[in-house]
DNA sequence: CATGAATGAGGATTCATTCAT
DNA sequence: TATGAATGAATCCTCATTCAT
């Protein structure tokens, strides 16, 4: 049910889509979504933590597995990025709404939202720890947590419109390129700063 | 006038946006908003027409007189990053509106955005170009590119939000990632690989 | 509920009617105004609608009944239009809404009272047929109906206005009239032209 | 410049004609407009004062003439109905300001209209009392003269929409109709009464 | 005198939300 | 319990009408 409202706010954002047409797609009456949902804010607060939970889990899930197998702290970063990527190919809508939509409604949702971003981000940030020696000086790796999220969603919204390659694949784009800079930036800065110009 | 008009929109998105909420802001009857922006969208779309060009100019002026001064790709790249995040800086609510709505209301208003998205999309892949020497496999330097707005985008959220560092600070911050990550991956992975796990 | 909004229809017209006024008369909320009937349109059309199948088939039965009884076609006319101004006198709304605005809203409303014309100007006409013998050369059958309509509706005008005689009253005298103008044109003029200076 | 908001009646209507669209159209300021006319329904009421002159004087003059020429009453009436289809034909918005809408907007508009019927009816009228023996005893020649010009109306409606027929032809189909009727009303029913069945 | 610019008032329409059954 | 029917509260938009120039 939370899947069919998730469909029509993929689809319609989440101002344009109706009850009405909730309700219809889910071949069930308003009332009852009230019941259960309690507000139109409720149903999509209830679709959004769902999904958030969701890659949360999966990523987690994932990274916990690398971890299990001995892999670095690298090799994990990979895993849970797969890992989202496999997600957002198999749950389109779920991304759609947990990414697109970024400053509409205010107050619980978007706390939500942030909280998921928060939460990725401290994973992600906990994995970057363990990368290199000295840290980034001027930036905190909160921003760049933020900065790579933000890299992945759109690589993400880019993938999902025009490419056909494996989420894997992505995923490993993503992560060498993630990785160099990460090394790039705390390693000496020595010939790069020369030919900069 | 669209100064109004775009603070509103930031600070309530587009749907959330009232007609009557603008005209009183903006000290101005809704008629007149009628009469010389048409409808709501129009108004809209004007005001993200005029951002867009503004941050685009600003961009292509300092990319412009970075190249006059002989600089390299780099550089030059930095430059332009450099005049983006003053921009954003100095016109938040521009960024807001540009960047945070993402695919609510379609048709024109889309289309303006994703406008937007490749013309900075074009301007820093042109530059890509340059950087190095054997080109990324797997993906298209377009995805490149997207990734690299999505980084900026949301490394411009967060520091919207949370710090005081100057704005080349943080641009040349993006930089230095975004070098080394490119440079990293067009050369041997070498050891890279070799220490992945 | 129909015929509230026909009330007011014909008190103010299509456009000074008001959806408000409309549903605060018929002791309904708007929306369910617009559930039923879609939109002020609908409304209106419903009401042009039911009322021009009303009066058809009043005249439809009146007329059929007739004709079961052996009348011949100036009797059976005679019936009919009793029957219009029996209608006419009970239902003024209808009539004042059906033929009052004549050239107002376009599409489908002028459509609708176009084919209540048409309607019932082709059941006069094919009574009209079996009147005389030489048919009227200059201009067409449809032209009398057309004006036989049009004298009807100004006729029943003035009697709502004007006159408490009987609806049956008005019929006959029209029907003389007519009848008299008809057997007039099909004779041999004689000596009408003679006497016409 | 009456002229040109007559044509916008005309073809919109009294609603949906705007002032805005008149001034316009007649190249001229609204406040102009509020200059002349105090108000759109004073611009209305102007134009409609006019054209209804115009018919008025056309007709009277015809009449005049016809009975400076001494001729009898009927040819008087067919001389004035000549006069009319002529006006109609050289002025088709007036006649469709002037009879299409017929009762929209109350007051002093329908006042106006009221008075040209009447003044119509009166000149009509007046002729139709020099045609025959015995008055017509149901209904007053009040009536008779409105159902006449209802008539009239109709069929001028259905000569501009369809018909190529000179004004002339079209009067004088109306007026065989109209004096046979009415010779007929007023002769001894003998044989029309005994086959009416 | 003539007008560009401005607006108050209101109208159609929609939608989240809730009773009565 | 589940729903069909109902609505209060906005929202976009228009238009006759008027100042300030």
């Amino acid at each position: 049910m939370l899947e069919v409202a998730g469909s029509v706010f993929a689809v319609r954002g989440f101002h344009d889509a109706s009850m009405d047409e909730i309700a219809e797609a889910a071949d069930i009456s308003k009332p009852m979504l009230y019941n259960y949902f309690g507000s139109k804010e409720g149903l999509y607060f209830a679709y959004v933590d769902l999904s958030y939970r969701q890659i949360v889990a999966a990523i987690d899930a994932a990274v916990a597995e690398s971890e299990a197998a001995g892999d670095g702290p690298e090799r994990q970063l990979r895993t849970g990025v797969r890992a989202y990527y496999r997600y957002v190919g198999e749950h389109q809508d779920a991304f759609r709404v947990l990414f697109r939509e970024m400053g509409d409604p205010g107050g619980k949702l978007a706390g939500q939202r942030h909280r998921l971003s928060r939460r990725v981000s401290n994973a992600i940030d906990g994995i970057l720890r363990g990368t290199g020696g000295g840290k980034p000086p001027q930036v905190s790796t909160d921003a760049l947590a933020e900065a790579f999220l933000g890299a992945a969603r759109s690589l993400a919204d880019w993938w999902l419109d025009h490419s056909q390659v494996p989420a894997d694949d992505i995923a490993d784009q993503l992560m060498d390129l993630t990785l160099a800079g990460l090394r790039g930036l705390t390693e000496p800065p020595s010939r790069r700063e020369l030919t900069s110009k």
